[in-house]
DNA sequence: CTTGAATAGTAAGCACGCTTATTATATGTA
DNA sequence: TACATATAATAAGCGTGCTTACTATTCAAG
C-alpha cells in the first residue's frame, strides 16, 4: 500500500531533524553552543582526554569535521586541546570548567525538547520508536555496504 | 524511566537523517541530484512554475536557500527560470526534460533506500514510526511555541 | 638504521542550511 | 502622482558536513 506515508519517510526524517536542531538551538543560543558542538561535547565529557580521531569514530563524522568544530569550540571556551606526550601527532580533548558547569544544564535542555517533541505520543508508541530508528541505523550502518555490495562480500568471504 | 532511550532521540534522528541522506546520495550519485535537489525537484514537478518564494514556504527553507539551490540546479540541467509576464520580481521555475526523464527513476531509487532501511520492520511498526514523526512534527511547527504556552493550552488534554 | 606504509591532524574548497542587508519591483495611501 | 511599505530575489559571510590533498609523526620490515 502507498498510503501508510512509508515513501514520505526521507523528508519527515528531515524535517524532524530540523525542526529538532532548530528548537534545540533556539533554547541554547543563549550558551552559544550548536547541537553539532553538544553532541562532541558528550562524547568529550564522558571520555576526557579523547584523541580526535577517536572522535571522529565516536560521532561518525569525518576527522577534518572534528578538526575545524574543535577549532570553534576552543574559541567558545568549550574544551581545549593538549599534546599527548607519547605520541607527538595526537591532539587531546578536554572539556573545560564552563564545559563542565553548563554540562547538566544543557542535558535537561535537550530533554526538554524531546519531551516537547514527543507530546501526546504513548509510551508504547515511544518505545517502538526508538527501537525502530536504532533498526534503521543498524541497516544502514552495516559496513556502509549497499545490498549489492553485501552479496559481493558474502560470495568473496572465503578468499 | 531513563532506560527507554528517549534521552538519545535526538541523537539517533540525527544518525538516521545522516545515513539516510548518504545512502540515497551514494545511490543517485551518477546522476548528479543530491537529496536537496530532489526534495525542490519533487516539488517542482507536481507544481511547474511555481515561484521561489513559494518553494521557500513549501520547502520551509529560507528564500536565499532556494536561490542558491536553484542556481545549483539550473547549472546541473534540471530546472529553468522564467520570468513572469505580470510580475518582473517573480522568477517561475519549471523543470527540464531531463528532470521529467529522471523523474520516476530517482523517486523508485528513493523507495529502495526506504526499504532498505525498514528491513526487520513490521508493518505495525511502520505505522506507528509514521504516525509518531508526523506528530513530532505537529509537536515542534505548531506556530513555533514555546513549552510553556505548550503546557497551558495541553493543560485540558494533557495531565 | 633506513625506508615505506599507516595514522593524526589540517588546508582548501564545495553543498546546503542560516542571518543580515541590498536591489528591483509592486502596491496602498495621502 | 508621489511616497512609504511590502515582497521577490540575491549578495555576503558563517556553521557543519563532505572530498581530496598535504604535513608531521609513528611503526613495521628489511
Amino acid at each position: 500500500m502507498v498510503s501508510d506515508g512509508i515513501d514520505r519517510l526521507g523528508f519527515l526524517i528531515h524535517d524532524v531533524q530540523r525542526l529538532m536542531r532548530k528548537r534545540f538551538e533556539a533554547r541554547a543560543s543563549g550558551l552559544g553552543l550548536s547541537s553539532a558542538q553538544w553532541r562532541l561535547l558528550v562524547r568529550v565529557a564522558k571520555e576526557a582526554g579523547v584523541a580526535q580521531a577517536r572522535l571522529a569514530e565516536l560521532l561518525e563524522i569525518e576527522p577534518i569535521s572534528v578538526s575545524r568544530l574543535v577549532d570553534r569550540m576552543e574559541e567558545g571556551g568549550w574544551i581545549e586541546r593538549r599534546q599527548d606526550a607519547t605520541d607527538r601527532r595526537v591532539r587531546m580533548i578536554f572539556p573545560t570548567e564552563k564545559a563542565n558547569a553548563a554540562y547538566a544544564d544543557v542535558k535537561s535542555l535537550a530533554g526538554e525538547v524531546y519531551e516537547e517533541s514527543l507530546t501526546g505520543v504513548s509510551a508504547e508508541e515511544r518505545r517502538v520508536l526508538i527501537r525502530v530508528l536504532d533498526t534503521i541505523v543498524q541497516n544502514l550502518t552495516d559496513a556502509e555496504t549497499s545490498s549489492l555490495e553485501k552479496i559481493k562480500s558474502a560470495e568473496g568471504a572465503a578468499a
